[in-house]
RNA sequence: GGACGCGUAGCUCAGCUGGAUAGAGCAUCUGCCUUCUAAGCAGACGGUCACAGGUUCGAAUCCUGUCGCGUUCACCA
């Protein structure tokens, strides 16, 4: 129900307390009444004979015949138990739907230039290999909450930072160099993340290698796994890298290029983009004013050694490194440091949510808990969106073990399917070749978007690549064939109708439908708060489910009756702009026809 | 072992700050295309909400304990 009714109703039951029974009544829910009921709106009486002594049924007829008096929106009520039951009048729905035929951007809030300045962080990956079934999830993810938080009226930047140092970017470099004989993307065609993805496998392998061999010379396997010849050189060259030798860093260079373009194709083929874009290699060193500030402040401690610690066993946790003795940073000081950079770089940065697996739980407790305890006022809206890993009937995906499922090879797969699927029923022979394959990767992305999304983001996903992803039932084609099949009914029903005033009456089935649709509002904002896209994807879900019982049971353009037939297209056209709103903020592309 | 998270139908998941007889989809079975796209609709079958206590008018939801699964407790990132 709207706002404006929710409101109305809270001070006329308010009004009915302080003058019939004169005790001040403050706290009053409504809730959607449950459909074997007879009603839209409930009122729990249980919780008000606190300030009354009386029989619930009592209580609630006396109400339910304030309210009948008092409102014009409640036509009539009925008592269970303790529960009122509203019956709102068919006006009040038409009033309501008439408001939000007309509102263009109905349920999203227009962001402002003064609106506050929030930053998502998604993605994050290494540049070492390519991207898999996890940053799937942590894209769509992350990418979603980002629209979803903009739908809420506030300016949103979108970033990542890329994890692009390190020794196991050394790794892949080392093996270029040793067995890449010069291999480049376009000498191999291959993508340049799948490219360096080889050779960081084939330094595992030829590093399990060289152990092997040590082993059989006598070595013990501890020992050999850190003296393996390929590992000294990896090492060696991340020296290289920090001593800034050219030589190293165009390589390093190199190699992350053909990267960056390799993940640059993965993230337009998911529709994901960026507004702004860090890197490790630029603030890992960051963060050691910081630790200087908490010093002063006694809020960390030195030791001994020079090291430099947090105590926070006061807050149920432990003692954490903040700075080697040798003065170089840990992860820890990294993101201090990161925090304090973007902070520096949007001044008037109000929030900041890291899209980062659940497995770092500890990690962001503890980074939130250090931000606050230096007093930065903007600690109190940080936000972890943490998520569960998408395991595998056979368990953990493990790079190692060849398990992954490449982001690529996913995609490719969905859009064979969706292909195949399209032309076993046909529609679409009509398109010219280009556009029926543009449809393909619409369906296919909708396919996996929407299966990633509609669960809970703290929840692991269990992943079946054989049979999965589905396109029918409580999937993304079939919000997006609802969709399509609107627009083709519009279309057939030529201009919007400007008004259907002289309906009178409501069929249950189209008032189900406003009912759906005057939910959008409350569940965006519901979304945003819980950080959860999910909401977004039930919500669609169910009205998609009572919009097609609306339209296998009533008929639209059948209808005899000039301002039903009118009403009726005008609520099949606001199905349809909600449908495509809400799967925008999903990430959600939806076709004209399917 | 400590900390955190999860446990709802055969499978995959909803269930908003406690509210009425716990809901969907898939799978299985029945109907519905000479009327707007059947990737759909209508219906059937399917539950000890892991287990045991507690809080209260009322618990899948809150508290405690037990069991199971996962993650994490690095001078890795």
């Amino acid at each position: 129900m709207s706002q404006a009714l929710n409101d109305q109703l809270k001070s006329i039951v308010q009004q009915f307390f302080a003058t019939q029974l004169e005790v001040a009544v403050d706290a009053v829910e409504f809730q959607a009444t449950r459909k074997e009921f007879e009603g839209d709106i409930t009122i729990v009486v249980f919780p008000l004979l606190r300030f009354v002594k009386m029989k619930p049924e009592v209580l609630g007829t006396r109400l339910g015949d304030f309210l009948v008096e008092t409102s014009e929106e409640v036509e009539s009520f009925n008592v269970v138990k303790g529960f009122l039951n509203l019956v709102l009048s068919d006006a009040h729905y038409l009033r309501t739907f008439e408001e939000i035929y007309e509102d263009a951007d109905f349920g999203i809030t227009k962001v402002t230039a003064t609106a506050p300045v929030v930053m998502v962080e998604f993605s994050s990956p290494n540049t070492n290999k390519p991207l898999h079934l996890g940053h799937i999830r942590n894209n769509l993810l992350g990418y979603s909450v980002a629209k979803i938080i903009e739908a809420t009226g506030k300016n949103v930047i979108k970033t990542q930072i890329i994890n692009d140092r390190g020794i196991h970017i050394c790794k892949s470099m080392v093996a270029w160099q040793l067995f890449g004989a010069g291999e480049t993307p376009e000498s191999t065609g291959l993508k340049g993340d799948q490219l360096v993805g080889k050779y960081y496998v084939k330094f595992d392998q030829e590093y399990k290698k060289e152990i092997a061999q040590l082993v059989k010379e006598g070595t013990s396997e501890a020992e050999a796994a850190k003296i393996a010849p390929l590992l000294l050189k990896a090492q060696s060259l991340l020296l290289q890298w920090e001593a800034n030798d050219p030589e190293t860093r165009m390589l390093w260079e190199k190699m992350n290029g053909w990267v960056y373009e390799g993940f640059s194709q993965t993230y337009k083929r998911l529709g994901v983009d960026f507004n702004s874009y860090y890197y490790e290699s630029e603030t890992y060193l960051l963060g050691k004013e910081i630790i200087e500030t908490g010093l002063a402040q006694h809020i960390f401690y030195k030791k001994e050694d020079g090291s430099v610690w947090v105590d926070l066993t006061e807050e149920g946790l432990d003692e954490k490194l903040l700075l080697r003795a040798d003065g170089t940073s840990v992860y820890m000081t990294q993101d201090l440091g990161t925090a304090q950079l973007r902070l520096k770089d949007t001044p008037n940065l109000s929030g900041m949510v890291y899209t980062v697996g659940n497995e770092q739980d500890y990690h962001f407790k503890v980074l939130f808990l250090i931000l606050k305890k230096l007093g930065y006022a903007w600690a109190s809206s940080l936000y972890h969106l943490s998520y569960g890993m998408v395991d595998l009937p056979s368990g953990k995906m493990k790079s190692r073990e060849g398990t992954v499922v490449d982001a690529d090879d996913l995609i490719d797969g969905m859009t064979a399917e969706a292909q195949r699927i399209s032309q076993a029923f046909g529609k679409l022979e009509g398109l010219p070749p280009h556009e029926q394959q543009e449809l393909y990767h619409t369906i296919a992305m909708g396919a996996l978007k929407y299966y990633i999304l509609k669960v809970d983001p703290k929840k692991r996903i269990l992943f079946n690549p054989e049979d999965s992803i589905d396109f029918n039932g409580n999937t993304g084609p079939f919000i997006q064939y609802t969709h399509a099949r609107i627009k083709t009914l519009l279309k057939k029903a030529g201009a919007a109708p400007q008004s259907f005033f002289g309906v009178q009456t409501l069929d249950s089935k189209e008032k189900e439908v406003m009912k759906q649709l005057f939910r959008f509002p409350e569940t965006v904002l519901l979304a945003g708060e819980q950080y959860s896209p999910a909401l977004m994807a039930n919500y669609l879900f169910d009205l998609v489910k009572t919009f097609n019982t609306f339209y296998q049971n009533v008929t639209v353009l059948g209808s005899t009756d000039e301002a039903q037939r009118n009403l009726r297209i005008a609520l099949s056209d606001k199905t349809a702009k909600v449908i495509a709103q809400g799967c925008a903020l999903l990430g959600i592309n939806v076709p004209e026809q399917m």
